[in-house]
DNA sequence: CCTACCGATCGGTAGG
DNA sequence: CCTACCGATCGGTAGG
């Protein structure tokens, strides 16, 4: 067991936080998945709310490496192919471990106002890698011409949905979803034969 | 003024349920944002949990009527194009009101087991017009091959991110946004001449 | 990691 | 719609 006691509180944290939401899990449910008393939990923890920070940055984190790793791999293929490589990346991220996941799409909004506004930056500065790879692509027409900001919300949003939804023995295996799913944005952002 | 008080509890507690979500909002916010105390709030309303179970019902009779309206108008035409005004009528009910979508979309998981189990069938009802036109268009090549599952989630995924962000007074307008969402999921499906 | 306990707040009721 | 109040639960601390 190489896992340490504050990284089964995450994970039991997260899986609760998912299920229920950040509000409607106490300290006492937490600690109780733990088998352990509420109080004892803050031998480990500073605050609910430390907890809920520690979690939403390495989900931040996860997803930053990620996408670090396909935009790497990506040089010198086409926008395309780039924009399919940064999709899958991002769902293998949400399947990977869809608690993580959950609270960053989601549970964030429950953090004090300061580091609320780290999170959404840092969300921004996320999101504004699938938007400067739409603007590249409409320029060398690999896509069509579309809003770059509503475009990229659009497949994102879509995405993180998957976080809400899936089960690992559900009807299809992370890596199907992965591959249709980049389909399907990449057929969202394709441009057409001069029509 | 029209609105009965029932009415303005119900608009106040949604707002606020969108904004900090059900379990974070106390019964004593929700008067306080129509300056009354929290224990006469119960002249109107049996429970919190009644409150969101009336929001939550009247945000999916919203989204049923609106795609009844676009299906009866649409008939005769093609399937992109129905898809088009099912898209549109969808957008069209979220950001008509951003926060009783928000309620719907998210805030559901709040109820009881057995309620939410009646807005899980209700939800899945709903998507399945999105499915079964995909199915459709498949079969008459408007569409190309796809998990028509899989795509009614993505895009309606897509769709309903747009109660969470949308502002009123935003870059873009309630009637851009439906427009260019419905040219997103429409080139989402749409085949591609013969490759 | 436990017991014992804190003040604050929760959803909700009684009785006007 | 108000005041007064209920038992339960909340996040968290003290002291071992």
């Amino acid at each position: 067991m190489v896992e340490t006691r504050r990284q089964q509180i995450e994970d039991a944290a997260s899986a609760l936080f998912r299920e229920r939401g950040y509000a409607a899990t106490s300290v006492r449910d937490i600690a109780g998945a733990l088998n352990i008393q509420g109080a004892s939990l803050y031998a480990h923890v500073a605050s609910k709310e430390e907890l809920l920070w520690s979690i939403v940055e390495r989900a931040a984190g996860r997803f930053e490496e990620a996408a670090d790793r396909a935009a790497t791999a990506g040089q010198g293929l086409g926008c395309l192919e780039r924009m399919r490589a940064l999709v899958r990346a991002h769902v293998a991220v949400v399947t990977d471990d869809p608690r993580l996941a959950t609270v960053f799409v989601h549970e964030w909004r429950s953090l004090s106002s300061e580091r609320r506004a780290e999170v959404l930056q840092r969300r921004d500065r996320y999101e504004a890698r699938f938007r400067a790879l739409i603007v590249e692509g409409i320029a060398c027409r690999a896509f069509a011409p579309t809003d770059p900001a509503l475009a990229a919300t659009f497949i994102l949003t879509a995405l993180n949905g998957i976080a809400t939804w899936y089960r690992p023995l559900g009807r299809l295996s992370a890596g199907r979803i992965a591959d249709r799913y980049a389909d399907l944005a990449a057929r969202t952002l394709e441009g057409r034969p001069t029509s």
